[in-house]
DNA sequence: TAGCTTATTGTCCATCTGACAACAACATAA
DNA sequence: TTATGTTGTTGTCAGATGGACAATAAGCTA
């Protein structure tokens, strides 16, 4: 195979990841959503190719034969991102006979969606360049990579609204109004104040610390942390999470 | 590859299919549920090779290099069931390492909800034997298989909430009442006649067909029938489905 | 024609939802 | 000290929704 064709992005052709242990025309890319300032960005890394000269591609590459799919998706994202310790879930798999240039490669994709501030990005060897950019405003991607996000953002806007995944974003004391903006920006949308405050609380999932807002130069919001446990009973007696 | 490793049901050896265009270590496998008899159950493939001797599988196969995903479901359903016009969806890529004695293969498993007598079963070249089998009273299966239809069970009845997969099992023209029925039977609950006609005439999914159901001993119903172009252009407006 | 079964329409009320007004708390500027 | 601005929090109200169920319509059979 020659290596300007290669899937997610680089290859990284170290000695533990060599053409000959990994299965061929299948491959691994990960959609890794982080919120970043209220506005949700994915990470992207940069082509060193001259193929792709400028173009942005998702983080991923070969499965190793002897690796599970998931345990691919977390090294791959590791050596080309730095970034390690989140939850990958499967998105699906994209195999469209041409949506790879020569050859046939199925592509499956992982995601997650995580706190942009948590952590800390480095390019591996095969990367130009690593960074997390908006949803809203993408670079140009390689392949079908476009229509993969596309894909993610919808299932991720699904997801979002009938789990409560976006409480994992936010500190473990937050206000309400930080938890509103959290769904704002992931559901790119304007919700009304106390609205949102009364459908959150009349579902008991919160748990008042008592405590107040340091430092800010208004009135100070009330402090509430997400009740795991009362989750965890509340779902199991049939209750349904619903933004 | 030796020929009795083949992933799903048996692989078809025949001219269209030679080990030499398939796709190596990627295969794919059908969940084709169907409804009989207030019953749901699942489309086996009986094994005819000697290492799986009485054990079923699901109908599945090697993907060719020029086929997208979902042609080669239809195709490898066809070839081992008979089974085709309806429509598949993709369910999940499962991948373990040891799913698969001796050799790595990855499966993308695809499903269908279907109603059972509609469909004639024809066992293919490779099958010993074609049938629906319960999904409470499975027989012995190949491979990770069991695995895999307990999750297809889990999204099954998940979706049948979400999506109007549920019309697909009455016939073309039906009446509100045989499609409360149905849905009474698959969420196992009674539902008021009323307010249940009301909460399907609302989503503007089914057309009037001006047709009366005939031969009944009483008031014959109005039939209608599912209208597919208004629910796909409600669904892109953002409507959801729910039941 | 009476009586039975199912179809279809209508009504009532509790709850939910969205839009928005109103008031409270607190920092800072005048 | 008072005024003003910003955000937090509570309240109100009209329309939509959903469950319970009454009432009426249609057509078969005895």
């Amino acid at each position: 195979m020659p290596n300007n064709h290669i899937p997610g992005s680089q290859h990284s052709p170290n000695a533990s990841s060599t053409a000959e242990n990994v299965i061929k025309a299948l491959s691994i890319d990960n959609l890794v959503f982080g919120l970043d300032d209220d506005e949700l960005k994915i990470l992207l890394v940069k082509q060193t190719d001259p193929l792709h000269q400028g173009k942005w591609a998702l983080p991923g590459g070969w499965i190793r034969y002897d690796e599970n799919l998931r345990d691919a998706a977390y090294r791959l994202l590791e050596e080309l991102t730095g970034v390690r310790d989140l939850y990958l879930e499967q998105l699906k798999t994209f195999g469209r006979v041409d949506r790879f240039p020569n050859e046939r490669v199925v592509t499956i994709a992982y995601y997650a969606l995580v706190s942009a501030d948590k952590f800390s990005l480095v390019a591996g060897q095969s990367a130009a360049d690593v960074n997390w950019q908006s949803v809203n405003k993408l670079p140009e991607l390689v392949y079908d990579h476009a229509e993969i996000i596309e894909h993610g953002l919808k299932v991720l806007r699904h997801q979002v609204c009938h789990q409560p995944i976006g409480f994992n974003l936010l500190p473990e004391k937050f206000t309400l109004l930080q938890l509103q903006a959290l769904y704002e920006a992931i559901l790119n949308t304007k919700l009304d104040k106390p609205n949102f405050r009364r459908k959150i609380m009349k579902m008991n999932l919160l748990s008042p610390c008592n405590e107040k807002q340091q430092g800010v130069p208004h009135r100070a919001a009330s402090l509430y942390r997400f009740d795991a446990e009362a989750y965890k009973h509340l779902s199991e007696s049939g209750f349904a999470f619903e933004i």
